[in-house]
DNA sequence: GCCATATAGTGTAATATTAACACTAATTAA
DNA sequence: TTAATTAGTGTTAATATTACACTATATGGC
């Protein structure tokens, strides 16, 4: 680790890129920018850039977020790092793409080199620049996998929640139905929830219980 | 991701750094080098380096793993990159960890910035350079938790293997005795391996039925 | 006030999975 | 031939998972 040689040529850029789902309108949606330069300007891709001295690699992602979309304090992960040589046509890039995922969707505003900042829907994504394709594709299988084995399930809701609405996150990340009754009994003898005292009573219909995180951290359950 | 400040300070370096485990003696043992320049020279360190130009980053692994070590061919898996701005006293480091298993462990052969590669049991370490104790220690979760839903054990075997060699394995890792008629049922009714026509006959007992992996890649099995 | 509507909330029986457990088989070495 | 050593095999009990239908409590409209 103490070659000499690696001064001899430019060392590679460094940008993180962030992969944000959140859950609307009864989908997974997926947040994507629309460059305002080159390359690849006017083309869709994940939020990102590069990373700034003195500034560490999930800060850089809060960062970027936050200048190109608005979006802050969303729950982030590192998901993997891209580095093939010729992955960025300009010069070479390495990446460290980040798993965001965030509760109730804030509409985004485009700034810094964005032009757009919209929630797409993922049946339906464009085409996409860079390797964002396979970094998304990544994304989503970790997030797939993750749902069973962890507690990840509640970033995509706020501090408190139904029963129904954890279950709704399941089913439309899962792609598949779910049983009421056998999901309650899985989900709360888990212990990563605890009921609140308080009802959501907002529809004309018998009210539910609203349930909290026991601690709002990552919590991961493989026996 | 197009800012053009970044030209503005140097990038930071990059490196890889590889946590190889492999079993010998009943036990898990872990691969490190005593560094032979600065900074930390002497002390015991994950084996890596710097990425060079045009070169994949599990390209830089291998590559560093072979001429640190002599170690070649061996299963790698990206495990985390670390990038906090003091890891390295020299200049900004941003190191992209992997994991590495290794079957029978060769005798590994300092070369290049290393001046000693030796197999350290688990229950051992020595103090180490840089933040590489958290690497190790990020790397026994992801190994530990991958026993269980993944086929990495078999990395850790030749290509023909015994049940009861695969079954120590699963004990050594996991740190717990399995049973022996469990163990076989699951193991097989998973589908990762299959039987040959050949025997281990080389000891004063039964001959063992050989078995080999279904394919040497790495299989995913979460329900 | 009463009824219609809509979602919340609950238990049990059948099925599948996992865990506990002990003996026989095949080889080598003495 | 026998002793030693590891390989290999099935059954039962316990536990976890799945399938399934009704009652409870609010609102809104009449």
């Amino acid at each position: 680790m103490s070659k000499e040689y690696h001064y001899s040529y430019p060392h590679p850029a460094i940008t993180t890129d962030i992969v944000v789902f959140t859950i609307s309108d009864g989908g997974l949606k997926l947040l994507l920018i629309k460059r305002g330069q080159e390359p690849y300007q006017g083309s869709w891709a994940l939020p990102g850039g590069f990373l700034e001295p003195n500034e560490g690699l999930s800060e850089c992602a809060q960062r970027e977020l936050r200048e190109e979309t608005g979006l802050k304090d969303i729950y982030l992960e590192q998901l993997c790092t891209f580095g093939e040589p010729e992955r960025d046509p300009r010069e070479r890039v390495v990446s460290i793409a980040y798993l965001a995922l965030m509760p109730t969707p804030e509409q985004p505003e485009a700034a810094s080199d964005a032009v757009a900042a919209i929630w797409y829907s993922l049946d339906d994504l464009p085409a996409l620049a860079f390797d964002h394709a396979d970094i998304i594709a990544l994304a989503r299988k970790r997030l797939l996998s993750k749902l069973n084995y962890s507690s990840i399930a509640l970033q995509f809701l706020p501090d408190t929640f139904t029963l129904s609405e954890l279950q709704k996150v399941y089913e439309i990340v899962g792609s598949e139905q779910l049983d009421k009754r056998n999901f309650r009994k899985q989900i709360t003898s888990m212990g990563v929830i605890e009921e609140t005292d308080n009802l959501r009573r907002n529809a004309s219909h018998r009210p539910a219980r609203l349930y909290r995180a026991v601690c709002r951290d990552h919590v991961q359950f493989i026996k």
